[in-house]
DNA sequence: TTGCTAATTAGCAATAGTTGCAAATTAGCA
DNA sequence: TGCTAATTTGCAACTATTGCTAATTAGCAA
């Protein structure tokens, strides 16, 4: 995702506009690998901007998503993520604390059984233990 | 997934029922690659056995699922399907028609910034366009 | 600086998918 | 045949998300 001041210029240009709420978004998304849902980043926002509505939230992360600057992803969490990093990457579940990291692929695997099927995206979710988690349950 | 006989032997030895709600849903997923949705399933399920529970068919699955016998897979169309295939595959889903086919990956790929992750389990989901969509949208 | 207007916000209702719960029923053993 | 724990149903509840609308406001133009 580009820093808070392109994303100004950006929304501008695309006919948007930039609200303070917008502002705060993009504040608190930018440079954030936490991986965040609507819900956590609402409660941050809240903090600081108190009044501003989960909807708010919503709509922006879409505007944002749509305009590429976000890349929305599934884990299995119940609810949908959002990641600010939109290199070619994937991701790993911490089946324990639920912790989301990025992880990026050298090779891309080889297939079978696509013979009939163009492909135009593809998304790795590894599960498992992070290394923290990893640690605290060895006995 | 086993065979509707062998899942009834298995039942029993797990101390769980086979009823008739059970039966059905056993030979309604063998050997059924089309990836459904509990509410498909129930749909299905209803126009052979009036009256059957959508409910029940949550909690068949859901049991299925603890033992073992099929997957449960997320590929973003806002509900879980469920595979009762359990080899080792990912799957593909059409943009298009959402159909969702199996995929066999044969070269595992190499990672970077996982150093610190012990992976207990892998999934990939490939997007695009399936064979019949892919003919349909030629112009 | 002011005014205009389309975009945005907030709040709430509505929706989809799924799970929790309790009463009635039933599979499967003794 | 009877018993009892497992199961089924139906419905309420719940979570994540979207739809809708009145009130507000950003940003342009004069």
């Amino acid at each position: 995702m580009r820093s808070p001041e392109d994303l100004t210029v950006a929304f501008r240009a695309a006919g948007l506009k930039v609200t303070p709420q917008r502002q705060l978004l993009f504040r608190l998304l930018h440079n954030n690998s936490s991986h965040p849902t609507a819900d956590s980043l609402f409660n941050v926002a809240s903090e600081l901007m108190p009044g501003i509505s989960l909807r708010t939230v919503y709509q922006t992360l879409t505007d944002l998503a749509e305009m590429g600057e976000l890349q929305s992803i599934e884990v299995g969490s119940g609810s949908m993520r959002f990641d600010p990093n939109i290199s070619d990457h994937h991701h790993a579940v911490c089946d324990n604390c639920g912790a989301v990291h990025d992880v990026y692929v050298n090779r891309a695997p080889e297939l079978r059984g696509l013979d009939d099927f163009s492909v135009s995206d593809a998304r790795i979710v590894y599960r498992g233990l992070c290394g923290a988690c990893s640690v605290a349950s060895d006995s």
